[in-house]
DNA sequence: ACTAAGGAGGTTTTT
DNA sequence: CCTCCTTAGT
């Protein structure tokens, strides 16, 4: 089994004396380490499955890791096997602990959108800039693990005293909804077990050998977490890569690699250096420019597949041509090499820039898979019915139960939630609760209070059988009681009626297969549907050319690689080149970079269209970090509107390289 | 209570 | 340029 490993990924595997960091450089095969160690654990120790957890970040990542295994060791039972993401793994401590952790067990999660919507309610400001900045440090409190009291504490000046009181607010909102957002999946275990021995002694006896992927990105809590996992035993494996570290923005602290040193003197380190992915020169040219970034551990790539073609870089007109010059290259590459659309990646820094490369994809009727972008679970519709699942295993849960009574329309708005509302707060009751009590016939519109008791006497029958039935048939029969398709197509145009139907038809299909599969109702199906997101459902067996952000690209590896938007402003991204975290930048290009295996094409434009704005554009320095090996090509084609101007810059563009 | 039309504002990345 | 939100009308 292991006789197809390099001898560092052998030493890996087979070490198990204590902790362990690998340092993988992209494309070193730390998926291949990882797999191989569950299996070495599995047949060579026999160390049961059920005693193994490996840990990602993605849920993406998790079903291939499991695919993987299976692969590795077919025909052999994988009961147990704990292949999860993060936040999967604290909703299902959550979720068994929940009594300890004052919750009930059906607890809802809240997506950002929800959280938002309760943060914009509690600050009674609607600015959504203010609520992003909100969230984003009661997110950072939570990450670090830090509640209402400390934060208040800690607080420099009246807005942060302003912010730790709404955090407060918001916990108090959120345990009255029985709900935990994102943060808490992490948090809330944590919390648990650094109090609870008992409860973490559940868990190390269960979890005998943690495996981590992507340890880099991993923030303070999840840390936290891990160790408190780990115990005393501290039989982990991380893997990780500091340069590949791209999550810095919403928490990861890439220094969680060397605190692992120093919160375990006895870690042993080994370091994947041969890269089995790329061609030299793609290679090189990644080399080159991570260069420019301090390091955290030494480490040089190589591989052994040949030098292959130089990276290529183009300048288009503006954006529209970028597009156009990039699927005209990718097609005619892909008829000289006869490959396959699903050879090639398209890959930017932002989601709106995915737009024009759509279009220009659909006209000349290239299919395309797009991953990054919203999430499924963010479309209204999706939202619309997972509103009803949250409703009915957990009645406290007043957002899910506004949403789920206004949609489709019932003849009730915001004048008799309000009033619903006020009740209900002045019982502290929630929503659901609030509309049955006497009480309310005195406070509620009496014909608005019956159609409200009516739904809710719906959503109680749903609830009975949702906890007995099979879950494909409840649901189904929920979403046509509700009149779903019909309320879709008198509310939008055909063809958008028609693909929300889709989404609909399809999450219920997904939803009741998953249901028979695992044996689930559909209460028991609605803990883990806000934690899924539907591209991991997207069949990626459809030959298809993908579109992705350079964030959703990483660990995905293709034959050509097209990096689009290569500019100041873009990539290093304008905000992050002001809030000075050039480095940050800088290993995102490094990831994209590195995603490529045969041919890496980059593009840049001479003017892009920002609003109404035409915007002249510089190519970003990163082209010229990665070395003088590049071939610059095919962008003077089409010259420049603005002709004296695109002229200069492309000579000096030229010169800047040839000078590199 | 709901719908249609106008205005303002905002674009990084995601579990 | 496109989406979201507010506003005025039915």
């Amino acid at each position: 089994m292991l006789s197809k490993l390099n001898p560092p990924q052998r030493e890996a595997v087979k070490y198990l004396d204590g902790p362990l960091l690998v340092l993988a450089g992209a494309g070193s095969g730390k998926t291949r380490v990882i797999t191989h160690k569950i299996a070495y654990l599995v047949e060579e120790c026999g160390v049961a499955p059920a005693h193994i957890a490996a840990i990602t970040f993605t849920n993406k990542a998790a079903r291939e890791m499991q695919a993987r295994i299976g692969k590795l060791m077919p025909g052999r039972a994988l009961k147990g096997l704990t292949a999860s993401t993060f936040h999967a793994l604290g909703a299902r401590i959550l979720r068994q602990e929940a009594r300890i952790c004052g919750l009930k067990q059906n607890f809802s999660v809240l997506d950002a959108g929800d959280s938002a919507a309760i943060l914009a309610g509690l600050a009674n400001n609607s600015d959504r800039k203010q609520i992003r900045a909100l969230q984003s440090r009661i997110s950072n409190w939570k990450n670090a693990l830090q509640g209402p009291q400390e934060a208040a504490e800690a607080a420099q000046d009246a807005l942060e005293i302003a912010a730790a009181r709404i955090y407060g607010e918001y916990e108090k909102t959120l345990r009255a909804y029985q709900a935990v957002d994102f943060d808490d999946l992490i948090r809330l275990p944590a919390l648990l077990f650094a109090a609870e021995a008992e409860a973490l002694a559940r868990w190390t006896g269960r979890l005998h050998y943690l495996l981590v992927d992507e340890y880099q990105d991993t923030n303070h809590c999840q840390n936290r977490l891990l160790k408190l996992l780990a115990g005393t035993r501290a039989a982990f494996t991380a893997v990780g890569d500091d340069d590949q570290s791209i999550y810095a923005w919403r928490g990861a602290n890439v220094d969680n690699l060397n605190l692992l040193a120093r919160d375990y003197p006895q870690l042993k380190v080994i370091k994947l250096e041969q890269n089995y992915r790329s061609t030299t020169r793609i290679l090189k040219a990644a080399n080159s420019l991570i260069s420019h970034n301090p390091k955290l551990f030494e480490k040089r790539l190589w591989s052994e597949h040949g030098h292959g073609d130089a990276v290529s870089v183009s300048a288009a007109r503006d954006g529209e041509h970028e597009a156009e010059l990039v699927v005209m290259k990718l097609m005619a590459h892909k008829f000289d090499h006869r490959g396959a659309h699903q050879d090639y990646a398209i890959l930017c820094r932002g989601n709106h820039q995915a737009r024009a490369f759509e279009q220009q994809l659909r006209t000349h009727k290239i299919p395309y898979l797009l991953s990054g972008g919203q999430s499924y679970f963010d479309r209204a519709e999706i939202k619309d019915i997972t509103s009803y699942l949250r409703l009915i295993s957990n009645g406290d849960d007043d957002p899910a139960f506004i949403r789920a009574l206004t949609c489709p329309k019932r003849g009730i708005g915001a004048a008799t939630l309000e009033a619903l509302g006020r009740y209900a707060g002045s019982r502290e009751a929630s929503l659901f609760e609030a509309a049955f009590e006497a009480g309310a016939d005195s406070h509620v519109n009496p014909k608005q209070l019956a159609g409200i008791r009516e739904f809710g006497g719906f959503i109680q029958r749903m609830a009975q059988r949702a906890a007995s039935e099979p879950a494909g048939p409840v649901l189904e029969d929920l979403v046509k009681a509700i009149d779903y398709e019909p309320y879709l197509f008198e509310s939008f145009e055909p063809a958008e009626a028609e693909s929300k139907w889709a989404n609909v038809r399809d999450f219920v299909d997904w939803l009741g297969r998953k249901g028979g599969e695992e044996d689930k109702n559909l209460l028991e199906l609605t803990q883990s549907v806000a934690l899924i997101t539907m591209l991991d459902k997207q069949d990626e067996d459809i030959d298809a050319v993908q579109l992705a952000t350079l964030h959703a690209a990483k660990g995905l590896e293709f034959r050509h690689v097209f990096l689009v938007g290569v500019e100041e402003g873009i990539l290093p991204h304008k905000s992050s080149v002001d809030a000075g975290n050039i480095e940050e930048e800088r290993r995102l290009m490094y990831v994209g970079i590195t995603r490529a295996e045969n041919s890496l094409h980059l593009s840049w434009c001479l003017r892009r269209k920002q609003g109404r704005e035409w915007r002249v554009c510089e190519p970003s320095r990163f082209i010229a970090e990665m070395g003088d090996d590049l071939k610059v090509s095919g962008g003077q084609a089409g010259a420049p509107a603005d002709k004296a101007a695109g002229r200069a810059k492309l000579a000096q563009f030229k010169a800047l390289l040839g000078g590199a």
